[in-house]
DNA sequence: ACAGCCATGTAACTTGTTACATGATTTT
DNA sequence: AAAATCATGTAACAAGTTACATGGCTGT
């Protein structure tokens, strides 16, 4: 829903037309996620299926500008009165492969670890590269940008507190335990095949 | 594709039919993310739509069975061998808000990081509840299920450190910053209409 | 003239997700 | 007998994503 709200959001601040939108989104989110111009007219259309924006008129140079409603408004400030919500609902891609790798025959889930180390350095290396961007962090562009940097950067020092921690969860088990009593009293007529057991 | 790469995870580990899967999926995720039936036999048949599953036999009980393929298999290699892309294409919702919100109109967003830290805090003691788990963590199943947690928790507290970090630059910068030539040398003919702009 | 950006749009597709229908078996 | 669980499936939809077609305008 980020691509959307994040439009809504924009759209709520006066109209706009589609590629002024991109640019406002590329703008505000420190370029750190591209966005395909074709997205921002699909999305158009379904926030004007579902009434949250209008097609306004459009200017000498042909631009299409469009507008928010009153529930369109109505919904940002909802989006932005709810925090956002993680882990519940939203699948944590990481958590699962590890989680899913520590129920696989041994030897993989340290591979796995250690090449999402690796990739994680890299990224954490990449991202402090001063190259980044020209824009100084005293205009709202480099405010933006700076905490979309922030927040890569946390994300992935958070990755690589988790893969320490995994280790050395790992290290405090036996290797064996992995294999352990994998088919307790789970489905009891569920499992009359023992092959899909680790 | 966490559904997807885990479904054919567990495949490669031996046949599995429908409802067994989601059991398997659930335990091996310390149950964190509930997944609805109807999505394991979709997903099940866009894998066989792909190659990467086939069905098998169908036993007594009527459980049909499904068996992945080789190209499954090599798959599941390339997930295991590959680390997960994170920032790079997936889009950070929290990031993307906060730096949104950061160009919205002001007062809003330290609403937004309050909210957010509410949120988390709640989430975080949740998280930290015993009651959480009977299994020990010296199976598998208890093994993934730490790891799952250790996951949701490091998620939350990179959040929290990203919202102090936030809140640091905020107080560091002068609040007329945020609205500090918003419009610079952006899209020279794009922005005929000052509407857009905050 | 030509390359490249600005600008709008369309079509197709992916994964995830839910709601529902159906029946068998098990438990209470 | 009724309620719950096991089990398979179908239909529809949401949001994201890409590839492509089509013009106009701009700079070299």
């Amino acid at each position: 829903m980020s691509v959307r709200q994040s439009l809504l959001a924009i759209l709520d601040q006066g109209p706009c037309y589609g590629y002024q939108l991109r640019a406002e989104f590329d703008r505000r989110t420190g370029s750190a996620w591209p966005l395909n111009v074709g997205q921002i007219y699909n999305t158009l259309e379904r926030l004007e299926r579902d009434g949250l924006v209008a097609r306004g008129e459009t200017d000498a140079q042909g631009h299409v500008y469009w507008a928010i409603t009153e529930s369109g408004s109505a919904e940002v400030s909802d989006w932005l009165a709810s925090p956002v919500q993680r882990g519940a609902a939203v699948r944590d891609e990481l958590a699962i492969k590890l989680a899913l790798a520590a129920t696989l025959p041994r030897a993989e889930i340290a591979d796995v670890i250690r090449a999402q180390r690796e990739s994680c350095l890299a990224r954490l290396h990449d991202l402090q590269d001063p190259l980044d961007d020209p824009a100084s962090p005293d205009t709202a562009d480099g405010l933006a940008g700076a905490l979309v940097r922030d927040a890569l950067v946390s994300a992935v020092e958070a990755d690589l507190r988790l893969l320490a921690r995994a280790e050395e969860r790992l290290a405090r088990h036996p290797r064996h335990a992995l294999r352990l009593e994998l088919d307790r009293e789970r489905p009891k007529r569920g499992r009359p095949a023992r092959s899909a057991v680790v």
